[in-house]
DNA sequence: CGGTATCCCATTTGATACTG
DNA sequence: CAGTATCAAATGGGATACCG
């Protein structure tokens, strides 16, 4: 199977990745979960080469995940912003984060902390069960594949690969 | 910058992605938090190359997310399973997961649900604060940078690159 | 500042065939 | 079953220069 169509299969994950999963676009989201929104903001401080990111770029526009507009400053300055769909990414981040704290810091711990606004706690988010509030971890979970829709009388037409 | 060095940044969410930020990698993961164990169920289930899954599974080995052993039931197979450092790779994963079903899902909704084993609720997890149990998005949280640690004489040694 | 345009090299990939 | 071996093709870097 070609990586193109990992976005047309039948799991989130796969999507995901199709979406978010290029080498330096967590990189660039990463930049604008700390606030940053300028081209040369991202250049600096990702290192990408600058015609990669414009790719990365139009494509995360392109997605729904960022937005491209002037900024309200200087209209001449131009501003990529997380739009919903982009701040909801952020627990995937996060995650990421959390797992690179615990597994793959050196000597002086955890690079970044964080702390809840609105309780004032230092601590980092967990996952955790909507309904009992405990902490769930992958061997508490039991995955259900969804019902068998109802077939169709020919192939399902499916989504254009990106 | 080379991606190569990404992995030696002072940034977790790039070290993170060091390691599991290679295309199908994620994909082998989900095989395995699925119950998934073997070669040719990972290249079946993914889609995958033969010759990069064989690729990709010694580097997971080699980061210590997998380990590899003859099946018990019939020692003549191999069995890669989650280690302990795998198994925390649970809230990345399930994290991916949502966004995926909130944000690219087809008419037939999430191709997958989870139920919390413990407590017998039907809904996904959620990213909390641990200390009061509040929902959490990218608003809610302030980033704080590790202050300085004392600067060395000498430039700090750094890991090898992978 | 916020990109494009070019050019080239390195790496990844994927198909296929083969093996113990 | 669980891989290797090979090899061609595609893609993705990355450096550099240029532009409005």
């Amino acid at each position: 199977m070609r990586w193109r169509s990992v976005g047309n299969t039948d799991c989130s994950v796969a999507r995901t990745l199709s979406v978010i999963g290029e080498r330096w676009t967590m990189l660039i989201l990463r930049e604008c979960f700390l606030g940053r929104r300028r081209f040369d903001e991202f250049q600096r401080n990702t290192g990408i080469a600058r015609n990669i990111l414009a790719t990365r770029l139009r494509a995360l526009v392109d997605d729904g995940i960022l937005q491209r507009a002037p900024a309200e400053a200087d209209r001449a300055r131009v501003e990529y912003r997380l739009t919903k769909m982009g701040i909801d990414l952020y627990p995937v981040m996060i995650a990421m984060m959390q797992w690179g704290d615990a597994w793959l810091c050196d000597e002086n711990g955890p690079p970044l902390s964080v702390m809840h606004r609105t309780c004032g706690a230092h601590a980092t988010p967990r996952m955790t069960c909507p309904s009992c509030g405990a902490q769930v971890g992958a061997r508490d979970m039991l995955a259900i594949p969804r019902h068998r829709e109802p077939a169709p009388r020919r192939a399902a037409s499916r989504r254009a690969s990106r």
